[in-house]
DNA sequence: GCTGAAACCGATAGGAA
DNA sequence: TTCCTATCGGTTTCAGC
């Protein structure tokens, strides 16, 4: 098993990470507001290294930054469509162009550059699907390299968003 | 415009935010561990109303949980696949089986059913792309029901997770 | 429902093991 | 490094508006 060789320190990660640290950071993806001296009665540590890993693994961005997890019915953001994007190669400054947008427009909440069919992979969520047909239409159908979307409205939520596995450290 | 309709009260909502909620609600988004005596200050309200807010949106599931964001290569997940899966219909209890295999797999950090081509859209992720293809291999084509998958790898990360947005409120 | 003050508890920083 | 302790600041509660 590979595993003993990552138990101290990961070579190939840019951030060694012992035990220790590995159970904080699985604390903090559960609850991020987890007082230092419930996480450092959880690992066994007292508080002071506790809260010193802590801040090092933000300083090392090894900890992005703590958000607040919204219940999307209950903002009223019932719609939800996973959005396929391909570009046509041909215009110019498509690429530019496409991701500037993608970042101006806060309904798409996700965006990757993938491998396969498509150019690109988004996530976009509206109060209905009204909203969304607004949007592809007065948005993205506007954007001049689009050539082609392919839209999947999400019916169920089968996992949400959940935190990143940390057992192959 | 419509949102003057959503100013005070939408009716569409499980929950009736006003406009002091929904700054908490941008505010926590962007950093969940903002004390609520900063909140007070940015929305212009004292703390203990402040406090009182977040608790009753916490306790109403509008706040879900608050989690902390990690930088998935800095803990050795550089690769991340978005699979398309679909099922065969005429094997018994296929979907059940499916979607609990889905729970238990971590390095599944995402699911959807949707409509259009796929059944499910999966995001998956994993130190390197040979761990994807072993777990594809070991976990996705042993399950009964899958018929086929469609993997595509994330090239770029164009927009992470973003927050939900709540203009429409 | 908001304000302000007061009590309590946790976070941060220093020094010792 | 970790632990202990003191200080400081934030959270939470309560009385009054």
């Amino acid at each position: 098993m590979r595993k003993s060789f990552f138990k101290w320190r990961c070579m190939e990660n840019k951030y060694p990470l012992d035990g220790a640290s590995v159970k904080i950071l699985k604390a903090l993806q559960q609850d991020a507001r987890l007082s230092v001296q419930d996480l450092s009665g959880r690992i066994g540590l007292s508080s002071t290294p506790t809260w010193k890993r802590v801040k090092e693994m933000e300083k090392a961005g090894v900890i992005d930054h703590y958000t607040a997890v919204l219940n999307r019915a209950r903002v009223g953001l019932k719609n939800c469509v996973l959005a396929e994007v391909n570009l046509a190669r041909h215009v110019e400054n498509v690429v530019e162009e496409f991701e500037k947008a993608v970042q101006e427009h806060d309904a798409i909440i996700e965006c990757y550059a993938t491998t396969g069919q498509a150019d690109y992979m988004l996530k976009v969520v509206t109060p209905d699907i009204g909203e969304y047909d607004a949007f592809l239409h007065n948005v993205i159908f506007k954007l001049p390299g689009v050539s082609e979307i392919r839209s999947s409205v999400v019916l169920r939520e089968i996992k949400p968003p959940s935190p990143l596995p940390l057992d192959h450290l």
